[in-house]
DNA sequence: CGCTCTATTGATAAACCTCAAATACAGTGG
DNA sequence: CCACTGTATTTGAGGTTTATCAATAGAGCG
């Protein structure tokens, strides 16, 4: 269930009907950290992210920004926003060198009329958001820092980890203040629990890389307290 | 749009067609503080909400507990749930006598194949629900902890105030703790700062009962930290 | 090799929780 | 109508967690 909202929005669909869906928009590329949209924006177009990742976050009035997900090769975003012909909810930004492509709001209304397969599955993917955000929500109440960091941590690995010979490497490029970001903490703390970790062999760390070596003992230090 | 996710379900239909769905779900009846249903259990329900009142939640293994949302009459719980052959992701309670009407799966399907505006409004309606879980989240990682009460209380007042004499009632029976499990904090840090709040006149509580008096004067203290 | 961005680390302070104890309140049954 | 009982609320003291600020070190890039 962790994989259904990374899991793409065409499922169920042959190959040939996806690029043939694939054809009906249009690709954009995205240098490392440029913007595609920003929340409050009139939401015109929707993205489906096919290389590269994108951090969606919102950011309140004094600039504190919190990210909300990361939405990697195969993942829609902001297609409801279209939808409803309503704003972002949310800021979207390139993280890495990144393709989207792009639908305006009629040629997606004609896709998901043609597919009807496409809106349950984004509507599945919808409720694995909620699930997903209930559960931070929870953990963001109830859990200290450091735990919340653990579970960041291992939710990004389950993501986006790739093994390595030392361990699950989180394949994005993730920063002090990203982790904080995504934890609801400060990049200060974060840095001296990683410091922490690394001295304990649970994780190794280098500028925006982190690779979690043991994830077991992090499993289990997020459960226990 | 605040009230949108507290309108109905059934938005675009007739007043027949409306009865008519109604007759096919089963009322029952709920005494306060009645458990609707547990999270993890398998959803085999969905519930309207036709009086009174109930309490979404979610709790942690330590039973620490969150509020998510209160439903109030007119709003439907657990649908897709329901759809998805999934676990109820949190927990139901009444907090003063409710009654509900409950569809089984294949009546609630049966039902938006021939309402197709049951399943529009369905999403609209989860569409306010994640901008507004989201809003909380970035909330209650940005903001001190009285400001994330009194904007607690001024959400909860904007779906469940009512006019009196001496200023707005949130008509739900609301304990300090309701209010903190609410705001992600503790009961005690609630009842110190209703209080200091009561010494300038901003707000009037009895047992379980809060009455705004200012709200511009919440607002203000809200968004200038 | 400088410049910029990221990370580390220490010291300090603030925000908030926890625990304990007292008090107020509403409902119940005599 | 009143005493009784179980909650809800208030309040204080003390301690912990975590943020903030400041300063330094390190990494990558042109």
């Amino acid at each position: 269930m962790d994989n259904l909202s990374k899991s793409d929005v065409f499922n169920g669909l042959t190959n040939e009907q996806y690029t043939k869906i694939i054809k009906t928009g249009f690709p954009k590329r995205l240098g490392p950290k440029s913007m595609l949209f920003h929340q409050g924006d009139p939401a015109e177009k929707c993205y489906l992210v096919n290389q590269g990742r994108l951090k969606l976050s919102k950011i309140n009035e004094h600039g504190k920004e919190v990210i909300i997900r990361y939405a990697g090769a195969g993942e829609l975003t902001a297609a409801v926003a279209v939808l409803k012909n309503g704003k972002y909810p949310v800021t979207a930004q390139s993280i890495e060198k990144t393709e989207v492509i792009q639908w305006d709001k009629s040629t997606i209304i004609d896709l998901m009329h043609r597919y009807p397969d496409i809106a349950i599955n984004m509507l599945n993917i919808l409720l694995e958001n909620i699930d997903d955000l209930q559960h931070r929500y929870l953990e963001l109440c109830s859990e200290h820092v450091e735990q919340r960091i653990a579970r960041s941590l291992l939710r990004l690995m389950r993501r986006a980890g790739s093994k390595t010979l030392n361990g699950i490497l989180i394949d994005i490029p993730l920063s002090r203040e990203n982790v904080a970001d995504y934890s609801g903490t400060t990049l200060y703390t974060v840095s001296r629990t990683l410091r922490s970790w690394e001295k304990k062999g649970w994780v190794r760390s280098a500028r925006e890389r982190i690779t979690i070596t043991d994830p077991h003992a992090l499993v289990s230090f997020a459960e226990n307290r």
